[in-house]
RNA sequence: GGGACUGUGGGGUAGCUUGGUCCAUCCUUCGGGGUUCGGGACUCCGAGACGCCAGUUCAAAUCUGGCCAGUCCCA
C-alpha cells in the first residue's frame, strides 16, 4: 500500500518534529454508529474490533485473522505484562516446535480424547506420505513432556518452571470470533514439574496470585472457579479457570490453571530420583492464557463510542492532535510536535496525528480506537504554552508544557482508576443468587447457586439455565449470596458449596 | 451428524418474488482538485462488485443443479 505523505508543511528539524513512529495512516473506520452494546452485544463486539482496526478478519481461512499494526501494539503490551508477572515468579522462557509426532500425542488417553476432534494433521512432506503423521500443536503438553523426561533426572532438577508464547492450532467447528474463538491461537502456556502433589498445589496457588496481578494491569475483574469434573481440561486432575462477565449472563473464560498430578508424568516417563534414592514421578501444572484477554478488554471496557484501553496496554497512551489555524499555519503543528516529542522523551507511547482530516474526525477516530488521553494543541495553546487534555471519558482540562510529563501521568492514573472502578461496578452488578431452578430460566445475571456437588444436580442446573455450571469459587464470592442452606436442584443440605452458572461466550 | 437460511465493490447495502427498464442503487471507503479547519466539512472529477462451475433461455445478479464459503437452530 502506498503511504500518503501529508501535504501540510512539516515541522522543521530541531523542534521535535521528527517521529520515531511511522507517519502512515491507520485504516479509516466507517462513519457509522456502532450497534448498541446493551442489546446487541456480539454485533457491537465485532464492529468495535473491526472499526478500531485491531484485527483484519478477511484472511481467507476461517478463524485465522490478521493482526494489524494497531492490534499488534496492543498484543505486545499485553504480552509484556504476562512476561513481567510470570518471570517475577521464577518462570523462564523456552520454545518448543509446533509439530508433534502422532506417537507422542497419543500417550495420554484422556488428553487425546479431548483434542481428537480439533487437531490439524500434517500427513505429507513434499510429495511423500509421512510414516508418522504430525499434529500441529493444539497445546504443548505432548511436545514438551518427552523432553521434560530427559531434563528431569534428579530431585535437584525440580521444580522445572518454564513458559512459552507461541501459536497453537485448533480446528474449531463453531462460529469463530476475533480473539475469542479462533483456530490459530496466540497462546501463553506455562508448564511446570514439581516434586510432589503439594508442590504442584503450591504452583497453582502461585499462578492464581500471578494472574491476579495481570488482571489488575488489564483492569479485568474475574472469578477463579474450579471447573466441575465433566468440564476440566483433558487429562487434568483438576482445572481452575478465570471467567469474566461480558454482556447479560455471559462469561468469557480468560485463562486457566491446571493441576495434572501424575497424569502426564507417568505416560511420558517424567521420573526423578528422590533424595532417599527412590524413583518418583513429578507432579505437573500448567497455566494458559491467550489473546482472549484482549477480547475481554475490548468487551469489558468498550462503550458506545468504541474501544477503551487501560493505559497499560493501549497501543498509544496519548494522541496529540494539532488544531490548524488559518492565520498562523505552522504554529499549532510545531507546538503539537513539541508536545509529542517531550512525552516520548518521558517514555510515553504517543501518536502525533498530523493527518489532513479535520480535528473532529480525528477525535472520533481515536475514541473509537480507545486511546486513553488526547492532547489538543491549537493556536491558543501554542501561545499559552499549554495543551488541552481530554481523556476517553470526556474529562477535559489544560496541561502546562512546563509540567507536561507529570500532568499527563496524573491524568492517565486518574483515567485508569475510573476505568477500573467502572469495570468493578459492572462486574458486581452482573451476579445474582438463584434459590430455585425456576429462577435460572432466562436469567440475565450470572447465577450464584448452592450445589450439593453431585453431577446429576449439576446437569439439572445447566438444563434449567440452558447454560453451563462454571464451577465453584476458589476465593470469596463476588456478592453476598445469603445462607448456604440447600442444593438448588435436589434440596438436600449435604455437601454444599457455592457454584456459578452462566452462558459462556 | 440432521435441518434452515445467506453469499452483490475494501466495509455495509438496493435490486431477486414476476428474467429484459442493471455496462447494477445508495451510504461508507479509496485516488485527485478546490474551498475549508476548536467535535464526524462541502464541492467537483475519478476508482471499485453480482462466491465458483454447469444448465435453461433470444436474454440470468434474478430461474435450476452441483460445488465452495459462511450464519443460525437441533443432536
Amino acid at each position: 500500500m502506498v503511504r500518503r505523505v501529508s501535504t501540510r508543511p512539516r515541522a522543521p528539524p530541531g523542534t521535535g518534529g521528527a517521529t520515531p513512529f511511522p507517519p502512515g495512516r491507520w485504516r479509516r473506520p466507517p462513519m457509522v454508529d456502532l450497534p448498541p452494546k446493551e442489546t446487541q452485544f456480539i454485533d457491537w463486539y465485532l464492529a468495535v474490533v473491526e472499526a478500531a482496526d485491531l484485527s483484519d478478519k478477511r484472511y481467507p481461512v476461517k478463524g485465522m485473522n490478521v493482526w494489524t499494526r494497531y492490534g499488534m501494539r496492543a498484543r505486545r503490551n499485553l504480552d509484556a505484562v504476562l512476561v513481567r508477572e510470570i518471570e517475577a515468579t521464577g518462570s523462564e522462557a523456552v520454545e518448543f516446535p509446533a509439530l508433534i509426532p502422532q506417537t507422542e500425542f497419543a500417550k495420554e488417553k484422556d488428553h487425546i480424547k479431548g483434542f481428537d476432534a480439533q487437531v490439524y494433521w500434517v500427513t505429507r512432506g513434499g510429495l511423500s506420505e509421512l510414516d508418522v503423521p504430525l499434529v500441529l500443536r493444539p497445546t504443548s503438553e505432548t511436545a514438551m513432556y518427552p523432553i521434560f523426561a530427559l531434563w528431569v533426572r534428579s530431585h535437584q532438577d525440580l521444580p522445572l518452571t518454564v513458559y512459552q508464547i507461541v501459536n497453537t492450532f485448533r480446528y474449531e467447528t463453531k462460529t469463530t470470533r476475533p480473539f475469542v474463538r479462533i483456530r490459530e491461537i496466540h497462546f501463553f502456556e506455562e508448564h511446570t514439574c514439581q516434586l510432589d502433589e503439594a508442590g504442584a498445589t503450591e504452583r497453582v496457588r502461585s499462578n492464581l496470585a500471578a494472574f491476579a496481578k495481570m488482571a489488575t494491569a488489564f483492569a479485568l475483574p474475574y472469578v477463579a472457579l474450579r471447573r466441575p469434573e465433566w468440564d476440566k481440561f483433558a487429562g487434568a486432575y483438576y482445572s481452575v479457570a478465570f471467567d469474566t462477565p461480558v454482556g447479560a449472563s455471559r462469561t468469557l473464560q480468560i485463562g486457566s490453571v491446571h493441576h495434572y498430578r501424575e497424569n502426564f508424568s507417568v505416560p511420558y516417563g517424567i521420573r526423578y530420583e528422590a533424595a532417599d534414592g527412590s524413583a518418583k514421578f513429578a507432579h505437573q501444572t500448567t497455566f494458559g492464557l491467550s489473546e482472549r484477554l484482549l477480547g475481554a478488554i475490548v468487551a469489558v471496557h468498550g462503550d458506545q463510542k468504541g474501544a477503551v484501553f487501560p493505559s497499560s496496554i493501549a497501543p498509544y497512551e496519548v494522541v496529540v492532535v494539532p488544531i490548524p489555524s488559518a492565520d498562523a499555519p505552522d504554529v499549532p503543528e510545531r507546538a503539537a510536535a513539541e508536545v509529542a516529542s517531550r512525552l516520548r522523551a518521558a517514555g510515553r507511547r504517543v501518536f502525533l496525528d498530523e493527518g489532513p482530516d479535520r480535528p473532529g474526525a480525528k477525535y472520533f477516530r481515536w475514541e473509537l480506537r480507545g486511546v486513553p488521553l488526547r492532547l489538543d494543541v491549537g493556536r491558543r495553546e501554542a501561545e499559552a504554552g499549554t495543551a488541552t487534555a481530554v481523556d476517553r471519558y470526556g474529562r477535559k482540562g489544560p496541561v502546562a508544557l512546563a509540567s507536561l510529563a507529570a500532568d499527563v501521568a496524573r491524568r492517565l492514573e486518574e483515567f485508569d482508576r475510573t476505568l477500573a472502578e467502572r469495570a468493578r461496578a459492572a462486574f458486581t452488578a452482573s451476579f445474582a443468587r438463584a434459590s430455585t431452578l425456576d429462577e435460572l430460566a432466562g436469567s440475565t445475571k450470572i447465577r450464584v447457586v448452592a450445589w450439593c456437588g453431585q453431577e446429576e444436580c449439576g446437569h439439572r442446573i445447566e438444563a434449567a439455565l440452558d447454560g453451563a455450571l462454571l464451577g465453584t469459587p476458589e476465593e470469596a464470592l463476588p456478592i453476598d449470596a445469603g445462607p448456604l442452606d440447600r442444593c438448588v436442584a435436589c434440596g438436600r443440605p449435604d455437601g454444599l458449596r457455592w457454584a456459578l452458572a452462566a452462558h459462556p461466550l
